[in-house]
DNA sequence: TATTTTAGTTGTATAATACAACTTGTTTGC
DNA sequence: GCAAACAAGTTGTATTATACAACTAAAATA
């Protein structure tokens, strides 16, 4: 085996990656100042924009969480009537899940304040690098996702 | 101002970012399979093997996180015996933390283990593009800390 | 039809965090 | 030199995000 503590740039993606990751709770930050949808609400608004309904299974599916996180974060949803649910026509135990228009509102909003702050964070990037450093993200987060697939 | 929509690369970034950061409160894949040793207690004494004692409140800064966010933390590693505090001997008010041998041996035992697992994360990624990516980490992560530090 | 599978909810637990209130020391200012 | 102000930490409380286990209800299957 490799000796790994002699790859210092894979060290310091370790360090980096564990030191954005912390950011995570950190919502003031990195969700935008003013924002009433935390990452959770935000991410699933943002998917069923693109695609709704989708059953809350789906969802679950799609973020690889657990269906009881996915429930509780549409009944947040619900709670602020930014997503509606109707029971399947073809099967009563499925719950299909619509945004609203007050939901697209919120996300079209919120998505315009989120990239306001990113575009400021990267300020002064080149377009080259900030493709190269997408493309590197997305890498990570794919290989990620697989090895989760795997339980 | 820019049209922000009009920028594929940093919508993505916006996007990889917020998936990867979802991950953070996603232990089994991040953190490493059976450790016993979370992300706080992970980034606390792995400064603390670099530079020992420190104070609750350097720590503290240090992370950018509230006082009492890191008293618990250290509070957690203290009963695992992985740090130990004593008084500060020229103001009673200030506890030194101290990392102690098998705090040592936790933390690097973890960072191989953490290494192991992003070398497998990015394995096909040339020794340049791991450079790159961790350089692109860095800056974003100072830019962070940098408008933190701003309130 | 009886059994099993699937969709979703609710109970419980954990990690990480902030803010506010509090205690205990240390400085400072008169 | 003492009272007031300040500083370091801890503890109480709340929030977000999450998983796993136990449960209910509906559908599929055998």
């Amino acid at each position: 085996m490799k000796d790994l503590n002699r790859d210092p740039a894979l060290e310091q993606i370790e360090h980096e990656v564990v030191m954005l990751l912390r950011r995570a709770d950190f919502k003031k930050t990195l969700d935008g100042a003013e924002n009433n949808l935390f990452r959770s609400g935000y991410l699933i608004l943002n998917l069923l924009q693109q695609t709704s309904p989708l059953a809350v299974r789906e969802l679950a599916d799609h973020f690889q969480l657990d269906v009881s996180t996915v429930s509780r974060q549409i009944k947040a949803l619900e709670n602020r009537h930014l997503v509606e649910r109707r029971i399947g026509e073809h099967d009563g135990r499925v719950n299909q899940i619509f945004i609203t228009d007050a939901g697209k509102r919120s996300v079209v909003k919120l998505k315009k304040e989120r990239l306001m702050v990113y575009d400021s964070l990267l300020a002064g990037w080149s377009e080259e690098e900030k493709a190269v450093f997408a493309d590197h993200l997305a890498r990570l987060n794919r290989k990620i996702e697989s090895r989760h697939r795997l339980h």
